[in-house]
DNA sequence: TCACTTCGGCTACAGACGTAATCGAAGAAT
DNA sequence: ATTCTTCGATTACGTCTGTAGCCGAAGTGA
């Protein structure tokens, strides 16, 4: 079954950087959302403000009227998102197959032995 | 600033569509660009013309005056733009670990068998 | 040589994005 | 109650992106 119902717009880069700190913290206004990000990327609280709204609008975060102030918090899981990009990616760039992106990875060096010791361990563990 | 290496100008989606058919067949005109992809993202000659001289701008891709016409062709390797790219999404959705990305595709089902043992492959001869 | 066709080169323009100032209502302080 | 402070909401604006129209120079056929 497909959930048609979120999936709405597309998350830019900035505001994905506003996903992060949500789906790192969960409920959290949006001066914590500042506290978070505004020194990282050099944004003022009106920037985050901007970028908390249109995530709103887009329905990828929900509010919870606190008091008198708002509490922001993801209304779609990471994991998704994440999948999601990955997926785009590997399709607009190595025509949906992911062997070529590990290759290239490879390539570019991209793999430390870490990340060459745990693939090992996944391909194994899905070996079954 | 870091390593501000030239030829750094963004590429767009609709930009990359051009690139890829450049990519596949060098040097070609803007008609036989539109020829290529038109069809496939229903644009008109004009878009490909624009996103052409975008990419000349951007010096993404060079021109050769062949009599009366341009011939179009690409100052990028492919693979430096694919090796970018996915270097990028890696940074930016897993902390610069290519393992996460792996079980993530892993989990959302993006990985045929064929890819398992292609990566296996791989990981095999990289062993050495 | 003179319309007619072809191209590349500018121009256009709406929508998304990055970034931020300003406004107005609700609370807090006095 | 009056003012001061906080927030979210609204508005702003330059840039990038997607898409495309128009224009003038060059080549073609008669």
């Amino acid at each position: 079954m497909s959930k048609r119902k979120d999936a709405g717009e597309r998350i830019s880069e900035a505001e994905h950087a506003i996903m992060e700190v949500l789906w790192d913290s969960s409920p959290a206004s949006a001066a914590e959302v500042c506290d978070a990000v505004c020194a990282k990327r050099d944004w003022s609280i009106p920037t985050v403000k901007t970028l908390l709204s249109r995530l709103v609008q887009k329905e990828a975060v929900g509010t919870t009227p606190q008091g008198r102030k708002f509490l922001y918090h993801p209304l779609i899981e990471r994991s998704d998102y994440v999948g999601g990009e990955s997926r785009r990616l590997v399709d607009r760039l190595f025509g949906g197959r992911a062997a070529p992106l590990f290759a290239q990875l490879a390539e570019s060096e991209a793999l430390t032995d870490d990340d060459l010791a745990e693939i090992e361990a996944l391909l194994r563990e899905m070996r079954k």
